[in-house]
DNA sequence: GTAACTGCAAAAACTTTGCTGAGTT
DNA sequence: AACTCAGCAAAGTTTTTGCAGTTAC
């Protein structure tokens, strides 16, 4: 039997998850339940679309109106975040740990970073009321790729 | 004669973008100078709709697909930025200083901070080809007004 | 049994595009 | 005069909504 830390730490984020749906009195349905863990395997940031493709082949019904419901849902809940896309449709993230974010000023692709001196940045403590949960540090510039390209001038 | 530091800020932007459209070969026209002068007047951060509203009264035949087009050329040359928005369209920023955002997970609302420690943090040397141009800190967390709401629970 | 939720289809909101006449250099 | 651009309207995407039947608790 295989327990490797992915698994670990995916049954964690899936149990946390029941938990917290309890707590706010929601039901567990198997569609919240896939696209969550959808997300929590999903090593890019899927655009709704994105996520309705990875699902649906294992539950030939599901709705993409479903999908942004439960992104919603889940957003609110503070259990997935949703990323400064553009161009096209929004992007989901739901690693939650501390980690942060390259994003290409050129194509919009943005990519996890993780680093430790970063994670160690802690919120200021005078934020005029707001109440500072997590830090995040965007890098913009440009991806490896679209500096190859800009070179031609 | 006034001529506060704010007056000489939007003259030195409104300036360097004078020269950068020549650079680029593009036209100065009356809209582009409107909409970029707006955007950096504003405290907020609007969307491609907020803009067109105050942009218009001063210039009556603008239409929505210009300010569309204009952002998008804009952000092309790095003279504005693409926000992390959400729930409804896309926003803007024409502040180009480094400065960071509080972003509230509640409501979405993103207000500019400023902070000179964070200002400090160097992007990390190793990106694996990304070539980095400004590190930005976005602080994820719940707004005064939200956090007030919160507190029912 | 009750409240919450999915799926569907239709509507709304947001963004992009092609074209033509006008403006900028 | 040549090139770029604004305005318009139409098309294309993405997201939201209402409702009826279904599911979870």
């Amino acid at each position: 039997m295989k327990s490797s830390p992915e698994a670990a730490y995916l049954e964690a984020r899936l149990s946390e998850f029941m938990d917290r749906c309890r707590e706010a009195g929601m039901n567990l349905t198997p569609q919240r339940l896939a696209i969550y863990r959808s997300l929590i395997e999903a090593k890019d940031h899927p655009s709704p679309e994105a996520l309705f493709d990875r699902v649906r082949p294992g539950m030939p019904t599901l709705s993409l109106a479903t999908i942004y419901k439960t992104l919603d849902t889940l957003a609110g809940m503070g259990l997935v975040t949703e990323l400064p896309a553009r161009g096209d449709a929004k992007r989901y993230d739901a690693n939650m740990e501390p980690h942060h974010h390259l994003v290409c000023t050129q194509c919009n692709k943005v990519a996890d970073y993780h680093d430790a001196q970063l994670d160690g940045i802690a919120p200021p403590k005078n934020l005029g009321g707001f109440r500072a949960r997590q830090v995040n540090v965007h890098i913009h510039g440009l991806c490896a790729e679209c500096a190859r390209t800009e070179k031609t001038h």
